[in-house]
Formats: C-alpha cells, structure tokens, sequence
DNA sequence: AACTATTTATAAGA
DNA sequence: TTCTTATAAATAGTT
C-alpha cells in the first residue's frame, strides 16, 4: 500500500527501516486501538525498535499488567518465573531459619544456640520441654517398669528355689554361705512373694 | 476501508461484532509480523476477545516472557507486583511462625498458646515435641534398659547357681524335680554364657 | 467463507 | 521528522 509492492523482508537501509517502523507502529497502534472500541476487546501491544524503542498499548480500562494475568491464566506459562524465583530464594532463607528454630525446641538445645538465649529463657525452655515430654515418658517409663517387675519376680523365684535347695542341702547336714552382693535393686527380699504363683525352672537331673 | 465508512465505536451488532473481531484481528497479527519482519523488531501482541478469547502474536525467536522482562527494564514498572505481593504474604506467614517458634522457645508452651495454632502448625509442634521427647526417651531407655539388663544377669547367675547345687545334691543321690513355667521371657538360656566374666555369686559349702 | 466497492494505510518522494 | 500522494492493502457490507 504505498507508491510501489514491497516484499516483506528486513528493510537493509537503516533510515528507511526507522521510518518504515514508525509508520507502521503507529499504524498498528490506531488498529489495535480500533479493535479495541470496535469489539469490546482487550489488547496489550508491546513493540521494540531494533535499536531497543519501547512503544505499547493497552486497551482502555486495562493494564498491562491484568492483561498478563489473564494471558498466564489461560495459557497457564509462568511469566513470572524468574522474579518467582528471587522471592523463593528469600522465602528459603526464611524457612531454613524456621528449621533453625524448630530444631532449637525439637532437639536439645546445643551449645552453638544457646549464645542467643538468655539464662532464664534456658531454664524456661528446659521446663516447657521437660513437662510436654512428661506424658510420653511415663508411659514409656511404666511400661519398661513393669517390664523391670517381672525380672524381679523371677529373680525372686530364683533365690526361692535357691533357699530351698540350700534348704534342702542344710537338711542332709551341708551348710552352704552365700554372700549375696545383690544389694542395688532391693530384690533380696528373699521368700517374700512366696505362693504369687509364677513359674519356676524346671530342674531335671537324670 | 470496507463498502461503508465506519464510526470507530463498539458495534451492538453481536456476530457483526463477532465478525468483524475475527477480521480485524487477523488483519492486525498480519501487521504485526510484517513490522517484525520488516523492521527488526520485537512485538508481543495479546488479544482477549468479549468472549474472552485469547490470540497473541509473539515475534519470531522470542518469548512472551522475554518480552515482559525488557519491557519491565525499560519501564521500570512492576508488573509483576501482585505475584510479589502473594509471595510476601507467604513470607509474612513464615515470619509469623517463626515469631510464634521464638515464643515457643522464650516462654512456657501452654495451653492458650494451642488455640492460637492451626492444624498444621500443632501437627509441626507435635511432631517437633516428640524429636525432642525422643533424646530424652532414649536416655531413660538405655538406662532402664542396662538395669533390666543388670537383672537378666542376676538371673543367670542364680541359674548357675541353682545349677551347682542340683549338682551337689544330686552327687548325694537326690533327685529334685522343678516345673519351670517360664517361657515368657526367653531367659532359660541356662549356662549359656559361663565365664563371661561377669560378678558371681560366692558359694562357700561347708 | 467469498466477494468487492470503498476506505485506509503507507512507500516513495519532497 | 512531517507532508503529500499514488497505490497497495484492509475490510464493511453483502451474498
């Protein structure tokens, strides 16, 4: 459209190329801004010269911003990625000083963090830890307790067969000595549970 | 450029509307390659029909995303503002945890602390208390653990024990009998470990 | 989706 | 750059 057909390849003379752009880019703009009115539609235009001229348009009551929203949107490509990844990095940062402090009350408090607490804040801490691990460890405690109470009772049945062999061995005129070195866990409570009915050890001689 | 001048506002007409976006459209991507092609730009063109129809036209070797991100630097405006807000209310979120993880720490974690925590955040601080009940656990464990063990001992010394003298009577011709009810705990491992080297019971006859 | 009369864009020149 | 203008291109209304 113009004096002569041009074919639509890179224009080489510089000037002329210059021109060419700004004529058209204005003619691109007045169209997009037709359309725009025209249709309803919504439009973001962004041109650079190839000397690196920003020229845009966006339709009216739009930014170029929302317009790119919604281009995200629907196309679902992450624009933003790359300023995405900025704020992930800050956002890492954040996190690894949150693991810093859940560790700070998850495990004991080591020598390297206890420089940013203060004494009481060390005695407090220990306190909150000691009473939120309270209930586990009664349980756990107990249950190994008890586990602890049955070694006793077969030590006790033990020593009672053992005074009762000894018993047995006195009776034929033998006197045997014991020097019981048990005296830690209080289990020399000998004969004391007799009859609780727990097992004995078999003992068969041949 | 038609039959008929136009008057550049929106047309009431739906399909002539409908119509004439299709065209004009089409007409304008035309355009905006040509300025590529012709001139050596770059030209990011988005299109969001009434109807929310999307068209866009990228210039050759570039993407969308390039586009925006000189089209940021040249401008300087943030488009990409509303994702950095989002990120930072995340960021605001985990400085908020950390506040509350430095709570934890400075004062007694009670239970008016607990109403204040999300679901996540008490799973966290659950599982954060257990790791740090584990040390503990563990210790008391162990140590329990070598009292049990202490006992165990006991117990197989009184086997030997009881062994040697079943022996001594049996060397006198008698013949006891024992019903040994325990297999509960595995411990009947008699002799098993002699000489371990492990304290003994002295047992001094006559 | 095609046609075409007409308007509009623009290449080249000033 | 801007204006001019001959001409190419786009498209409004029609089929």
């Amino acid at each position: 459209m113009g004096r002569g057909k041009i074919e639509i390849k890179r224009i080489e003379n510089t000037t002329n190329r210059q021109v060419t752009y700004s004529k058209r880019r204005s003619g691109l703009v007045k169209k997009a801004k037709e359309l725009t009115v025209l249709c309803d539609a919504q439009v973001s235009l962004i041109m650079f010269s190839g000397s690196g001229n920003l020229s845009e348009f966006t339709s009216h009551s739009t930014t170029t911003k929302q317009v790119y929203n919604q281009y995200q949107q629907v196309t679902g490509i992450d624009i933003w990625n790359s300023h995405y990844e900025k704020m992930q990095e800050k956002m890492k940062k954040q996190l690894e000083i949150n693991t810093r402090l859940r560790k700070q009350i998850g495990e004991r408090i080591g020598v390297e963090s206890l420089d940013d607490m203060s004494f009481n804040e060390l005695c407090s801490l220990e306190q909150d830890l000691d009473e939120s691990v309270n209930a586990v460890r009664e349980r756990k405690y107990h249950k190994i307790a008890t586990q602890t109470e049955t070694s006793k009772k077969k030590v006790r049945n033990l020593q009672e067969t053992n005074t009762y062999l000894v018993h047995e061995l006195g009776a034929r005129g033998e006197v045997p000595y014991y020097e019981d070195e048990d005296t830690v866990t209080g289990m020399s409570s000998r004969g004391a549970h007799h009859g609780e009915g727990h097992g004995c050890y078999n003992l068969r001689l041949g």
